[in-house]
Order: structure tokens, then sequence, then C-alpha cells
DNA sequence: TCTGGGGTCCTAGGACCC
DNA sequence: TCTGGGGTCCTAGGACCC
């Protein structure tokens, strides 16, 4: 048996490396991803952080600095990304025993078979290989913990020389580069405990590290203490290579532009429930209850409106209709005409696999029935593509409320039409 | 005059993550 | 004009019970 080891890798500017993998003219070039809506810039190639585009910022104040500096801006391309992802995760599993897959774009590989004088070697030989097959640049953080392999992987990604690769294995290296990072890179320090941290003089890793655990214990909670013997090398988080049953489901959207009619918060919430139940159906799930709510914009100048309704099910359901009913009678509830919302969403909650639940003895409803409707409604959507049927409430191609995707790449890997075209000339020797 | 105490369950809100 | 979406975990405090 060996020792615990972690390693984390995660892709360099994941989102903007995979723009780059399909349109090399961006090579060398800023590239910026927007998130949902067009909001802000979620994705930055280091030409793009070299202009200051900071992470988060509101993409309509960065506008005219991109058009300047010939910024590509991208909307968000899930299918792209989430089929990225896919590839590097088999990569992860072919070469080490167990992967816990933490985001779209890093995970957790154990290590603890690789003797740790060949575990830089094997992280450089797993880079390049993922370079190869999928075009994704990465980094590599190796630690006894997966706090310090975490704090390798940022101390990798922010230090060129290192080669990606960065191993916090032993003391020493743990005795450099712990002095070097603030305690704000530390995976659990957020804005707030950086604050309390900073009024006791403690920012860096190392200051962070030596903390008395019942001191830490008492300003971030138990999460803190274990971030704190995590940092010294005891091993608190466990990797978690089956990924345990989702707690909670929510389709949110904001909305493109202000809805002040009930009737398109309706179309736009049934809308949710819609996906909603698609997105527990995919994962054999159903819900108990589903909270809807609704707010105006934090930023707004006008009133502000902020509500939300839960409604409990008879028995848990991933049927459309089910949502779409509870969701409709709740918008009607808590609806205010007069105010000019910018968000809306769906929280499924309270959830059980599918079928694992007592059947209520009053229950009228006629399970057989609603399941075969909503297997032939997966099924047609399924070929026919996403709305090819659709509940008439939820049905609109072209609202007003619809999220903006105004700049999205093709789906390059995952639609047919958009595959990408290689031309091979064949010049044959006459 | 003087009015218990301990347990469970649920929920809301905060903090954090990418 | 224009500021994302989707998760997890922890704790405090109220309701309720005996």
């Amino acid at each position: 048996m060996g020792d615990t080891s972690f390693a984390l890798i995660d892709g360099n500017s994941f989102y903007c490396a995979c723009e780059r993998v399909f349109d090399p003219s961006l090579k060398d070039r800023p590239v910026i991803v927007l998130s949902n809506n067009d909001g802000c810039a979620v994705a930055r190639t280091p030409e793009a952080k070299a202009l200051g585009i900071k992470m988060g910022a509101p993409y309509f104040k960065i506008r005219d600095l991109c058009d300047k500096e010939r910024v590509a801006v991208f909307s968000s391309n899930y299918a792209l990304y989430g089929d990225m992802s896919a590839r590097m995760n088999a990569i992860y599993r072919d070469v080490a025993p167990e992967v816990e897959i933490y985001s779209i774009d890093e995970s957790f590989l154990s290590l603890g078979i690789i003797p740790p004088h060949e575990r830089v070697t094997f992280s450089r030989d797993l880079r390049a290989k993922v370079l190869k097959w999928t075009g994704i640049p990465t980094c590599v953080g190796i630690g006894p913990t997966k706090t310090l392999a975490k704090l390798a992987n940022h101390i990798a990604k922010s230090n060129s020389g290192l080669g990606g690769v960065c191993d916090l294995t032993s003391a020493e290296e743990r005795k450099y580069w712990l002095p070097r990072v603030a305690i704000s890179e530390v995976w659990g320090v957020g804005a707030a405990s950086q604050r309390k941290l900073a009024q006791m003089g403690v920012k860096t890793a190392s200051c962070l590290a030596s903390l008395d655990s019942s001191v830490a214990r008492k300003l971030m909670t138990v999460v803190g203490e274990k971030t704190v013997l995590e940092l010294r090398g005891v091993s608190c988080l466990a990797l978690e290579a089956v990924a345990p049953q989702r707690k909670g489901c929510a389709v949110t959207r904001s909305f493109g532009r202000k809805v002040t009619q009930l009737s398109d918060m309706l179309e736009a919430v049934a809308t949710h429930a819609t996906r909603g139940a698609e997105k527990l159906r995919r994962h054999g799930l159903e819900a108990g209850h589903i909270t809807v709510f609704m707010h105006t914009s934090p930023f707004a100048e006008g009133p502000p409106h902020s509500a939300s309704r839960t409604v409990h099910f008879p028995e848990p359901t991933a049927d459309t209709i089910d949502l779409i009913r509870a969701t409709g009678r709740a918008v009607k509830d808590i609806f205010r005409p007069g105010y000019g919302y910018a968000k809306s969403g769906i929280i499924m909650e309270d959830l059980v696999e599918a079928g694992s639940s007592p059947r209520s003895l009053f229950d009228t409803r006629d399970r057989e029935k609603s399941e075969a409707l909503m297997q032939a409604y997966d099924a047609i959507n399924q070929r026919f593509g996403r709305g090819s049927v659709t509940a008439a409430s939820a049905a609109a191609k072209d609202s007003t409320w619809q999220t903006k995707f105004e700049m999205c790449s093709p789906r390059y890997t995952t639609v047919l039409e958009d595959l990408p075209q290689a031309i091979a000339r064949v010049h044959s020797k006459g």
C-alpha cells in the first residue's frame, strides 16, 4: 500500500482552450468566454488577463476594450466544453486507479500506488498525453492532501518555470512554497474568512497551516479546521470516486430583457420546469418539492422585489406536466405587476430515485400513463432535437425574455451539422 | 417572589466552490 | 441598454415533543 497522495489536474483557461482547439486562428490572440446571457467574462487567456480583463468583469464594461484590442469573445458553449471534459476524464481513468471529477475542468487522481519519486514524471507524461489527444493544455499539482494538491496546482500555474507540474509531497518543498502563497489562494478560504484571518495577521498559507486548529474552528467552522490540518499534510478529505447522490437540481436564468408581464413569466418558468423535469429523468430522479423564485436586478435603480414559493408534491415526480402545473400556480401567487424582473428559476429538492418511494393510497394520477408519455416525449426530443415536442405553455421560440447567447461557436463535437471540415488535397505525381 | 430541560427536526442564511 | 448558473456544507434558532 502506498501513502495517500493526490494529483489535481485542470485545464488552463479551459473554456478558452476549447475554443482554440477548433479555431487555430485564435492562437496567440486574447480570448474570453462569457457567462450565460453574455453577462460577464468567466474565462480568459493569459493575453486577455494581460489586457486587464478581470474574472467576472461585466461584458458591457469591457466591450470597447475588447473591440479595440481585437479580443475574440465567445458566449458559453456548454455542449462543447462538456464533451471536451469527458474526453479528458477518459484519459485520466486510463492511467489512474481512481478519479474524482471535481468540476467541468478539474479532476483529482489518487497517486498512492505510484512511488513518490515517479509522480512528477507521471504528471508530465499525463499533461503531454492530454495535450496531444484533446488539444487542451493543463497543469498538475501533487500533494499528500487534496488541499495541498490544489495549492500545488495553483503554484504550477503561476510559475512557468515549473513546466506545469508542482509536487508538494516533501516537507522541504512545502517549507519553501507555503510562505509564498497568499491565503486567498487556499481552497476553502473565501472573502469572509480572509478578512477575519487578516485581522489576526494570518496572510500566507504557511501562517494558516500553523494556526491553532481550535482557533480556526471558531473562526471558520469545522471546514476551516480541516483546511488547517490538510495544509499540514493531515488528510481529512477523501477522494470521492463515486459521485454521491445529488441533493438538489436547479434551472435558473437571467432574462435577455426585463420581464414585466405575467404571461411572459409563466412562459419562462414553464420552460424552466420543462428543462428541470428532463434533467430529473436523465438522472433517474424524482423531486419531492419544487421552489419557484423571481427577482429584480440587484443593480437596477427601481424598487426591488424578490419572491419565492415552495410547492410540495403528494408524491415524488419527474413529470413535466406536474412541474408546470405546480410552478404555474406558484408564479401566479407571487408575481407582482409593476416590477421589471431580471431573473427567475426553479429549484427541485428532496430528490429520490425514480420509483423508489411508496405509492400514495390516494394518488389519483395514472403513473403508468405519465411514465409512458414522458418516455415518448424524451425519445422524440432525443431523436429530433430539444424542443421538438413541448408543453403548449412552454412553447417559446423568439420570446423577449430568452437568455442571450449572441457569440456562440459551433457545437463542433456534438452536432453533426457543426462538425469541423478538413480538406485534404491529394497531389498525384505524374 | 419563584414557572424545566433536553432532545429532534426543519429551515433560512451564510460561506464557499468552479 | 447591458452584471451567470449550479452546486455543497455548516450553523443558529424556532417549533415541537415529552
